[in-house]
DNA sequence: GAGTGGTCTAGACCACCCT
DNA sequence: GGGTGGTCTAGACCACTCA
């Protein structure tokens, strides 16, 4: 059974869409909406705290809220999968494992997957193509506990994400990214097919299990003008934040 | 008066910061934590809503709520503030205007900041440093209603956001933003010192007040390695989307 | 001053996790 | 089956906006 403020909020984001409700317009209040969809008030404002989530709507005390945008956010959960996200926006994805090797971690992978220096680790090199055209290329390290089940994927298969959840039931539930620009290295240039030095839009990221437990590691390097992140933020709620860059030259 | 939830994940974040729930332990239940804080249910699941907008903890409906990091981060509001998140960092952070006009909006421009083509707009050059060193060139549009506010502004003012608060009471309440990178032109590189052609990571906004009316339009361009964006993420719960680029290359 | 969103309470039922 | 988080209700008071 889906939550009633879910249906709730899937009506008004609908509307917004439709263009009922224009951007810059006010929404109705939360009184109104409760008699209209015979809810409490707080279940309405749970669900307009979903578009405000979604960066739909804003609000602030004693005014009205009012749209901020109309495009959806398709609030799907994959800033982890690649696949799963191509797919959603209807885009044509394939990938290929070019290099999977197992060996020891680093110290620095260690401490990020909560492993100790030395144990085991499986590193996968990737190259993922968006209607034909490779557009990224992935450097991932997987924690030796989930290794055996990434080695039985399929090395051409689409997502990894799903494969691990249908295989083996893994939920990736959280993760963390940085993101960055830097230059196409030997390897990166060949294998995306730009020049070396040119800038690539890089995503390092740590997903883990629901129980906080570490999956992998990846910088993934996408082509210039190939894939841009958006964010909609607001003055309170800003999940994104700035760092300034480590002090060694970026490799 | 600072709301009852706010003092309560303020707790629960120090708690955390200071190592008393390690990451991937598990938090107190809320039925405990509202006994502690002598709260109702509803007030403390407020407060544990904050710190997973933080990305400090994850929830799963049966099980309790786990620690998934210890760095707080820095609840600013500041995607749209260079200054005030530079400042909040403890970074010392200059800038200068290097050109300032007026204009008509081109369509696109005009589009954005919902103006009509040909309106006036200020358009403007600025070069921020951070520590000294220029880090980040801004090509900022002003829509021409606050086009007067902003030429007010003293060139070398460090947050244009905070001078036109303190001027005239305007508060950027919402952005969107557009994150990729591209290669430095000419005029990119002869400002921020880097050679022509080498990465940059651009981050392309559109800010608004908070009734929802535009304010800038900004292409932002940062020098490889001097500032990297960071995202926590949830399986439910994600704000950032990526974007197929547009099919002409970067400019 | 009327309307609106922000906060808080107290209680209820359910779905899910774990043992 | 007991504990836990997810959902929902009904009502209350307050801070703020706007005319």
């Amino acid at each position: 059974m889906t939550a009633r403020y879910v249906g709730i909020a899937a009506e008004l984001r609908e509307a917004i869409v439709r263009g009922e409700y224009a951007v810059g317009a006010q929404l109705p209040s939360e009184a109104e909406l409760a008699a209209r969809f015979a809810a409490s008030r707080g279940t309405v404002r749970q669900a307009v705290a979903v578009l405000a989530a979604e960066g739909l709507v804003g609000s602030r005390q004693g005014a009205r809220r009012i749209v901020l945008g109309r495009e959806r956010s398709q609030s799907f959960a994959e800033l982890n999968s690649f696949a799963q996200w191509a797919r959603a926006m209807g885009h044509r994805v394939s990938g290929r494992v070019l290099e999977q090797r197992r060996r020891g971690a680093d110290a620095a992978e260690a401490a990020r997957l909560a492993l100790q220096p030395g144990d085991p680790v499986l590193s996968v090199l990737r190259l993922r193509s968006l209607e034909g055209e490779p557009v990224l290329l992935e450097r991932t390290v997987y924690a030796g506990w989930i290794a055996p089940a990434v080695e039985r994927i399929d090395p051409g298969c689409e997502s990894v994400t799903q494969a691990l959840y249908d295989g083996v039931g893994l939920v990736i539930a959280y993760g963390e990214h940085l993101i960055d620009a830097v230059a196409a290295g030997a390897e990166d240039s060949r294998l995306l097919a730009v020049r070396r030095g040119s800038p690539l839009l890089r995503q390092r990221r740590v997903t883990t299990t629901h129980e906080g437990r570490p999956v992998e590691l990846s910088d993934d390097r996408y082509r210039a003008g190939s894939v841009t992140f958006s964010i909609r933020n607001s003055v309170d709620a800003n999940p994104l934040v700035r760092q300034v860059g480590d002090l060694r030259p970026a490799q």
